[in-house]
DNA sequence: AAAATTAACAACCGCCCGGCT
DNA sequence: GAGCCGGGCGGTTGTTAATTT
């Protein structure tokens, strides 16, 4: 038994009150249906209080609501259509996602948040990559790299490529060389704009003429799709600030400054205004769905092909 | 083939609102 | 008007399936 005043937790009073949690069975979902044959969808928590089901009326109508009721879409993908719907609308409702399945039949609410959530985590996870988009000459020399970090507060600049392999680093790691004192990979706050610091290191194996990565590559090969494509050759307009010696005269270069407005371009007809430090939100409203797609492309050749 | 990672889905929780007493 | 209760909603977490390494 519990002592006087102390904690009982939700499980305790629910497994007390016998009450049920966790994935239904089929007999519920049967029972749940047919009291919705009987009654209609309501009263929810008289199911229970009848001994009908184990269930919190909360847990019947989720149920009802997201997986029994007549016309839901279950187990098919978003179409690019509903994808831009959702899009467009969380713009304008932001995220009432049950106003903004009200426009997509067949969808819930439940099933909107989960297409943004886990659109949301793709792009951070995409964005965060040391190495999203990076393009090379036909001699396969890095001619522009740009790379997007931590966008909460950081990005990085195109970057001038004068050695034929450069690498960028992720701005997690330790500069490689251990010796410098200074954090080589250090993010400033400044009033005018975000100071982002880039390492940049020599190819690791001088001797060995560099390839193109497949990654490279797969951009190179691409098949024609505006958008994207737009969006990629952007970074040709890109400012390209100096680069500085690291003051410890380690191999690493910084690159000092990140031009205050990263992007203003029309892609196909849809305007990108993506200014730090509005990047963030800005860029995951307005990034086109089909760019995932074009990023994520599995490279010719490899694997599968 | 196994392990790790990622995406998609399912369900719960806390908060809020409106109706009822 | 205050309190209670049911229902709705958004946020979050847990689970499973699929994919990649």
């Amino acid at each position: 038994m519990h002592r006087a005043g102390a904690h009982i937790s939700r499980e305790e009073i629910h497994a007390a009150a016998g009450i049920r949690k966790g994935p239904w069975q089929a007999e519920e979902d049967a029972a749940l249906m047919d009291y919705v044959a009987k009654h209609g969808p309501r009263d929810w928590s008289s199911i229970r209080s009848k001994g009908l089901l184990p269930r919190t009326g909360k847990s019947c109508r989720l149920r009802w609501v997201n997986k029994l009721k007549p016309g839901l879409k279950t187990g098919c993908k978003f179409s690019p259509e509903e994808e831009r719907i959702v899009i467009d609308l969380q713009e304008i409702f932001g995220n009432r996602w049950a106003q903004i399945a009200t426009y997509l039949p067949g969808r819930t609410d439940n099933d909107v948040k989960n297409f943004w959530s886990t659109r949301r985590k793709r792009l951070a996870r995409l964005l965060q990559s040391p190495l999203p988009i990076s393009r090379r000459n036909l001699a396969g020399e890095a001619v522009v790299a740009a790379s997007f970090s931590k966008f909460e507060d950081t990005f990085s600049a195109a970057l001038p490529c004068n050695s034929p392999c450069l690498d960028l680093i992720p701005f997690t790691e330790q500069c490689s060389n251990n010796q410098c004192s200074q954090e080589p990979y250090a993010v400033e706050d400044s009033d005018a704009a975000k100071t982002v610091s880039v390492v940049i290191e020599p190819a690791i194996n001088d001797s060995q003429p560099t390839q193109p990565p497949p990654f490279d590559q797969h951009l190179l090969n691409l098949p024609p799709l505006p958008e994207a494509q737009d969006l990629v050759l952007a970074f040709d307009d890109l400012p390209l600030p100096e680069f500085i010696a690291c003051p410890d005269q380690c191999e690493a270069m910084r690159l000092p400054e990140a031009p205050a407005t990263f992007f203003d371009l029309d892609v196909a007809g849809h305007e990108f205004k993506i200014e730090h430090p509005e990047m963030p939100e800005s860029f995951f409203d307005e990034f086109p769905s089909d760019l995932f797609d074009y990023l994520e492309q599995p490279v010719a050749g490899q694997k599968g092909s």
